[in-house]
RNA sequence: GGCCCUGUCGUCUAGUGGCCUAGGACACAGCCCUUUCAAGGCUGCGACACGGGUUCGAAUCCCGUCAGGGUCACCA
């Protein structure tokens, strides 16, 4: 295959939609794979919807992927401009140029008109196929009536012919042309439609490949036809499944998506500051967004990992795919014919093998800016607290999926107060002789010569065996009295990071509550 | 409704006529390891939508049925 110039085209939304972005990603890979460029094009012809600001989420959640463009926006390229808003000329100088050719006729008839001839075809049980009477007007007289009247534009659907798309996932499809009424291509007012407007700019941007999701399958019949009629050369079109709820057959969408907000991620989310308000309605805090996954701390890599096997497989094992990887073996026929469902949790586990084979200095990069978010992390902290954050990280190992766990596993320990979870403070603190045992542990805490795990756990295990008591009774109870919760870290592990002081002091304030209670 | 697309474990998938009493992964359950939670190891649960053909042989080919989805706009 020679080199590829495969496009992406997303109106200006608000957000980066996650089944868009695997759209996007499918064009990429295929450009990556065979070379050629990747291109951003904008559909901003809607301008009501559209506004300005509503781009930048796109490219930021793009750039954040590490998806590139070669062409379009803030990049440029040789056939721009890349914002269909300033293609409106050319669109209508298309259709004009259709008209002059015979290949387009305006449209004669009025809305109330059209109107009357579908319902007066649905009643009858026959499709409705529009073939209007402007069809048989001598060219030179469409164009006039049309420039004269304002008129819409229809293109002129050939009759008795087959229409046949070579579809690189779908295989052969067909249909009759005679089943397929007369599109308007442009309206009264000059303004081009999106079929039209689609297929002059992928002529223009001499598109190869056209991969684009299967809701556009059906507008493709009267895509070829444009083409055609335009006489440009016909890319290469590959329709990809679209990408469900999770456990569903319903598309993705941002609207029934609140409902994967789990109680666990709303946390987390409030303690990144946010309200429960601006979860419910916010874009970015959405799970159909891309945003959404950054703002909790998900490596893109593994988003990306995820997304691109979502309908395509490598083969019959891999699942952890490298982009490099992906990019090298990447084949729209390894693309799935049918829907996939999304879902969370793989996505989940993905991202945390790529988090387990990130660098420590890398972790540390990441986790930062969620603490300080927080509020337990300031602009200049001493390289000793940098060097217990280092701790706390690699003391949580592979229990750190996401950047924002730190909040999980470092909270407890970075913060200077302690939050007491008070079921497990008395499940494990406030027990029979547990108290007695804790503050006879302290003592000899206070007088170990060192604070290092092996030392600890030496002292300890020693200690239960004199005493002659379990080990693990200690040890839940250092755990919820210097932390607050029950799990996270090895215990040992714990008690080092926060240092003599700090752990004597905490359990002598959690031996106090108990003492109170 | 017409046309078009799709249909393998709950989910993502492997499978292109015999390697399939259908393989892997996520999730789930149990066990092991273990101070908790993760991680890891082992085991289990669990699918070819249905019905007809073709064939010595079908998840794979054909037809039909059913189900889901898309599209039929002077939306994108």
């Amino acid at each position: 295959m020679g080199p590829v110039r495969a496009r992406f085209a997303p109106s200006p939304t608000g957000y980066l939609h996650i089944g868009g972005v695997r759209t996007a990603l499918f064009n990429w890979l295929l450009v990556k794979r065979h070379g050629g460029q990747f291109i951003l094009r904008i559909d901003d012809t809607d301008s009501e919807r559209n506004k300005p600001e509503a781009l930048q989420p796109i490219l930021d959640g793009f750039r954040w992927l590490g998806i590139h463009w070669d062409e379009g926006p803030e990049v440029g390229g040789p056939v721009g401009p890349y914002f269909q808003s300033q293609r409106l000329e050319g669109y209508k100088e298309a259709a004009y140029r259709l008209v002059r050719e015979g290949k387009a006729y305006p449209c004669l008839l009025s809305p109330d008109e059209l109107k009357a001839e579908r319902e007066a075809a649905e009643k009858s049980k026959r499709p409705y196929i529009h073939r209007g009477p402007g069809r048989t007007l001598a060219p030179d007289e469409a164009m006039k009536r049309v420039l004269e009247n304002k008129l819409p534009v229809r293109l002129k659907v050939p009759e008795g012919k087959k229409i046949v798309l070579e579809d690189l996932i779908r295989g052969r499809v067909e249909w009759d042309a005679d089943l397929l009424g007369d599109p308007v291509i442009l309206r009264g007012d000059g303004r081009a439609l999106y079929n039209f407007a689609t297929v002059v700019d992928d002529a223009a941007m001499r598109i190869t490949h056209v991969v684009r999701a299967a809701e556009h399958l059906s507008n493709t019949a009267v895509q070829l036809v444009a083409f055609e009629a335009l006489g440009a050369a016909l890319p290469r079109f590959a329709h990809v499944p679209v990408v469900n709820e999770p456990n569903s057959k319903k598309k993705l969408s941002k609207r029934d998506m609140a409902k994967f907000v789990t109680p666990d991620i709303k946390a987390k989310l409030m303690s990144l500051g946010h309200t429960a308000e601006q979860i419910a309605a916010r874009d970015d805090l959405n799970p159909a967004t891309v945003a959404f996954y950054k703002e909790l701390g998900y490596l893109p890599e593994g988003l990306v990992n995820y997304l691109g096997r979502l309908g395509w497989s490598l083969d019959d094992h891999s699942e952890i795919i490298p982009i490099d990887q992906m990019t090298s073996n990447f084949s729209l026929e390894r693309v799935n014919d049918s829907p996939a469902s999304f879902d969370p949790d793989k996505l989940y586990w993905v991202a945390g093998e790529y988090m387990k084979s990130l660098p420590v200095e890398k972790k540390l990069e990441g986790c930062i800016p969620f603490l300080k978010r927080a509020g337990v992390w300031g602009e200049n902290e001493s390289p000793a607290r940098l060097e217990q954050l280092r701790r706390v990280i690699v003391a949580a190992g592979d229990r750190l999926k996401l950047f924002s766990d730190i909040l999980q596993y470092g909270l407890p320990i970075l913060a200077s107060q302690v939050t007491i979870d008070e079921k497990s403070f008395a499940k494990r603190v406030t027990k029979e002789g547990v108290p007695g045992h804790l503050a006879a542990f302290v003592e000899k805490m206070a007088a170990l010569p060192d604070f290092e795990t092996g030392t600890l756990e030496e002292a300890l295990k020693a200690h239960a065996t004199e005493k002659g008591f379990n080990p693990a009774l200690l040890i839940h109870a250092l755990r919820v009295s210097t932390t607050g919760i029950e799990v996270g870290a090895g215990v040992y592990d714990i008690l080092s990071i926060l240092g003599k002081d700090e752990a004597i002091q905490r359990i002598r304030v959690a031996l106090a509550k108990a003492g109170q209670a």
